[in-house]
DNA sequence: TAAATAGTGTCTGTAAGACAGTATACT
DNA sequence: AGTATACTGTCTTACAGACACTATTTA
């Protein structure tokens, strides 16, 4: 077997495939929703013409990281560069791919809703956005359901207890639009008084203006003070996992 | 390149060495304990004679999953079969192994500190048992500092809202000893009235008769009723992350 | 009886939930 | 004025922490 990049030598082990795959959400119509693409018809291909999550095989020459690979993957599809990105896990069986022994290293992504005619990558027949729920019950490429539906979970557990629902809002915002949004992911109404008092006590957002409210009261719009991870509230929203 | 296991053409890029590693904590006099194995001495191997984390290639023969080589790995070296074992996260970069792009999967695994007579595999030259924070201090082979490091975080996160402790006792226990475990893995003292009422109100604990105590008044033991996963409290210990 | 360990009771503080109320905008 | 939206206040409940107390064992 070829060795790479050093005097090393190595085992002549037969390798497994390596690729990263993303899951992205994305809030829209106050939808949650993630971004799949379709694999390619060519029957050569596996799971030609089914939806799949974005990914794609390592790239050792492009790629310095797993991570800078998830970001590279992220956006050649959405454009973006400054999300949410967290690791969620790994897979890896001999089974996964029929073309043989095969990894993927997740991540999932929490990103603004793409303006609509901003002149990012536009959902294409390729390439589309589908309620998370609506995704989940869908037939998918590889093990790419039970990954999407490891990241939903994960989502849904987190933010019970985060501030990760801030990510997939554009700032400013007003807390009704937040309140909105943790309503949307967990699919529950939540109360108003409470959900206030937390936010504001949690202490990670700062004030940024007034609203041009379109109808009724103004609202005070806030920015996150550090973007670069959520806060931890002190418990759960609803007690229990 | 070589194609493996099917009619699937195969793109030929260059695939990163996949390997897969192990955390592993013990409790072993009052002290929370990990396994670093030695790196073989000859100098043809890279990091030759240095501490590492337990782990290697998969085996695409051998091993059906990451998961199954990971609990392969840990057999070898402990003789365990039945830890508690989850998934820690994926590390990948082009440098980390100077033999080339290489990834790893690491796994951290609770195990109850093996009976010093037992005819499991001794500590040894080539395997040995550290305190925690003296481990994080050493230089380590590859990235397993790093590793090591998100292992023992990881861990002490869990512990301030779950009953992750218990899987590193051997049962039954008595609720002071299940204190003394969460106090050694924080590294500070809690409040025993406190402490009781949490573990029991949590209801994950089934009575197991009494200890016949070496001194003092006996103690009621317990022992967990369900160890597929670890129950979750709800709130934190300590307020804030 | 003293020492050691196990276990309980009571009070306080914090933050979530329920829900009713007030404030400020537009029509 | 009426409606829609933003925001506040008050009461209750759940549970962690502090700390003093009681209970049961051995020496």
């Amino acid at each position: 077997m070829k060795k790479i990049g050093s005097a090393f030598p190595l085992a002549t082990f037969d390798r497994p495939l390596v690729t990263v795959d993303v899951v992205i959400f994305a809030l829209r119509n106050d939808t949650l929703t993630v971004l799949l693409v379709r694999r390619p018809a060519d029957p050569q291909d596996p799971f030609p013409g089914q939806w799949a999550l974005p990914g794609g095989f390592v790239d050792v020459q492009q790629d310095s990281s797993l991570l800078a690979c998830a970001v590279r993957k992220l956006k050649a599809k959405t454009g973006v560069t400054t999300p949410y990105l967290e690791q969620l896990g790994s897979w890896g069986d001999e089974s996964r791919d029929p073309r043989g022994w095969s990894t993927t290293h997740a991540y999932f992504a929490l990103i603004q809703a793409p303006e609509v005619d901003a002149q990012t990558p536009a959902p294409s027949l390729e390439s589309q956005w589908f309620p998370a729920d609506d995704a989940l019950r869908k037939r998918l490429a590889f093990d790419h359901r039970q990954i999407l539906s490891a990241a939903v979970a994960r989502l849904r557990s987190k933010v019970e207890y985060t501030s990760l629902p801030a990510f997939l809002l554009r700032e400013p915002f007003t807390l009704p639009q937040l309140q909105k949004t943790y309503e949307v992911v967990l699919g529950r109404a939540m109360d108003k008084s409470a959900f206030r008092k937390r936010m504001l006590d949690a202490n990670f957002l700062e004030e940024s203006g007034m609203t041009d409210g379109v109808q009724g009261r103004v609202a005070m719009s806030y920015r996150i003070k550090d973007r670069e991870l959520p806060t931890t509230f002190p418990r759960m929203f609803k007690s229990g996992e």
